[in-house]
DNA sequence: CACATTACTGACTTGACAGTTATTAACTGA
DNA sequence: TCAGTTAATAACTGTCAAGTCAGTAATGTG
């Protein structure tokens, strides 16, 4: 009556091993469990007794593969955040095209990388809680903003000099766009709960990706298509 | 040697009180300290007896005035928050001129008053701890959040209807540049220390005003500058 | 099947900190 | 000046969660 398995193997008493040993898995399985609890609840309302129970572990294993509650916060965030840049620079290598067509296609795959729930709530996390690590907030920016920004600038400047986009500041641009839809993409998936007035994602990606190119477009380019 | 008194009364032995009863005072001289510890070490890791300390009482002293740590933080929002918005709103009313000419001081508003430490700080405060208080949070929304998106919309919308602006999203477009010039300012104050790149204060205002204005334009009006 | 190895457990220790309370000292005013 | 009132204190309690460790069960090896 007591003895409770969680799974299909509920009444072969003889060969059922207690647990099994898989030191291979249980790092992602500690990460990913951490990452939703975290995202969830924040980082210091979590408590690692949960993030063990969520992975299928005891705390102690927790300890056995991370040296802390902060260092497996740390881990979350370098895996994962560098994991989804780099598979944002692949595709930006790959792209020929004009300048807008590319900054556009850039726009919504951050867009759309970030209606995949988790990486939202890795972003929204990470924002909350930089303050309380400097050292995760060094590494964030040398790993993820620098490099982020410096892309899109990159984009930027090409347009610039070929006359396609007015002669902003492109670093500085470049983070107002990265930074709006990062905000926006948070708040469509947390904040909606609050908020008396809905826009579907669609809308807020055509509102705000138009906003900010016409903004860039000079008006030469502009004139072309009326 | 081991009795050290704070201040310039450090030998009246006779008629020195060793404290005084000011029930005035107290919740502002607490609220503020508040703000401060809160926003530079984050809620959770600020504990009561330093923001007693840094308010000159005792940790007593505290819950004589607030009913508990959780209720001292909807406090300060509750007080600072409302204050800025009011001083907004004051100088929205009194406006009068074209519709640019008037979103453009709003946003100078807001960028000016987010050059106040204290209010840059509580603004990122609450944004990271905005998740772990939903009772907060639905305040937040009701009583700043929302008001402040209309107010940018209705400029918008007499811009639009006057053919100032082009017809975009007024709600949509109102939030996003409260958020943009916000998140900004933010940056601007604390996460400085982790870029290489500065920009000044004014370079970034100038910046992110003229792309959001560009982008709000009608060609029309674009097209007389050329 | 021994026997060594190591992944894993869970009860325990420890410290920290939110919140309480018994007590004291400052003020008030008759 | 001496009650009565209340602002303020500081030592105390209870709780909760991070981190530890001695032991146990799974697995690999000869």
């Amino acid at each position: 009556m007591d003895k409770l398995s969680t799974e299909l193997d509920h009444n072969a008493d003889d060969t059922a091993p207690r647990w099994q040993r898989r030191p291979e898995d249980r790092p992602t399985e500690i990460l990913d469990a951490a990452l939703l609890l975290f995202s969830e609840q924040g980082f210091a309302r979590t408590k690692l007794e949960e993030v063990a129970k969520k992975a299928g572990v005891s705390k102690g294993t927790v300890y056995l593969y991370f040296e802390s509650k902060d260092a497996l916060f740390q881990a979350i965030v370098r895996k994962y955040v560098t994991e989804a840049l780099l598979q944002l620079r692949e595709i930006v290598r790959q792209h020929t095209g004009t300048s807008e067509s590319l900054l556009r296609h850039v726009m919504e795959l951050i867009w759309t990388s970030m209606r995949n729930e988790g990486k939202a709530r890795l972003s929204r996390l990470v924002h909350s809680e930089l303050a309380n690590f400097p050292d995760l907030a060094r590494f964030y920016f040398a790993e993820v903003v620098i490099p982020s920004r410096e892309m899109v600038s990159e984009i930027l400047t090409r347009g610039i000099q070929n006359g396609e986009f007015a002669p902003v500041n492109p670093d500085l641009v470049g983070r107002t766009i990265c930074v709006t839809l990062l905000q926006w993409a948070s708040n469509q998936r947390y904040l909606k709960q609050f908020d008396s007035m809905h826009f579907s994602d669609d809308e807020v990606f055509a509102g705000v990706s138009d906003l900010l190119l016409r903004g860039l477009k000079t008006g030469a380019v502009r004139a072309q298509r009326d």
